[in-house]
DNA sequence: TGCTTATATCGTTACATTGCGATATAGTAA
DNA sequence: TTACTATATCGCAATGTAACGATATAAGCA
């Protein structure tokens, strides 16, 4: 214990920010439509039925994590595509995997 | 459109696992604790100082991390030092700092 | 036009989390 | 013993989040 323990902190606005995006991706429907994404694209429909939730919860699930920049969307008649469009979140879910299969 | 789109998926009761720890880190004051003990080990109330919270708090926090598999830690006297026993933190750390920093 | 499907939003209720003062426990030292 | 320090726990008030039925919008089709 006689070290200097001398270390760079990230400050708190930042890991306040950090912490935002982790809560939004800390739910299992949210994690399994990540992870579904950073396959394909898909339409809310799909995502509700593989998460088997109705259409309107995957729909707000949607939109919170579209509002952090993690996806993004685009519209085909009457379906809306979704996308991932974070560059970091396929190695955040691979950590995640690593722990959790 | 016409691909079979057919993907594994983690199932839903590890994803939930994994939510909760995701839960657990989405905490500014917890994460600058993780991002301090992957450097060093400390005692709460280093740990308390370095994050401008009482005492209490940080032992709180940090009950919390150890609960969910993330610390541990030892009894030095007074004191108690707290460090990183979950091997994955590092790279999730790694993965947020890209992020935001 | 009216009917159906796909998606989004609103309003409410139930539940979880946060922060914090007060209190408790354990070790140190006089 | 008493006093002090470090850490932990309790109980509560405030806030945040999740789930869900009801409703709204918008596109496709008869």
């Amino acid at each position: 214990m006689a070290s200097t323990k001398k270390i760079k902190l990230t400050d708190l606005k930042s890991l306040e920010q950090a912490a935002e995006c982790l809560r939004t991706l800390a739910h299992p429907h949210r994690l399994r439509i990540v992870q579904m994404l950073l396959q394909s694209e898909y339409t809310v429909g799909e995502l509700a039925e593989a998460c088997e939730i109705a259409p309107h919860m995957a729909s707000e699930h949607l939109r919170k994590m579209q509002h952090c920049g993690f996806l993004d969307s685009e519209k085909d008649g009457q379906r809306r595509y979704y996308h991932v469009v974070e560059p970091h979140l396929a190695n955040i879910l691979s950590c995640i995997e690593a722990r959790f299969e």
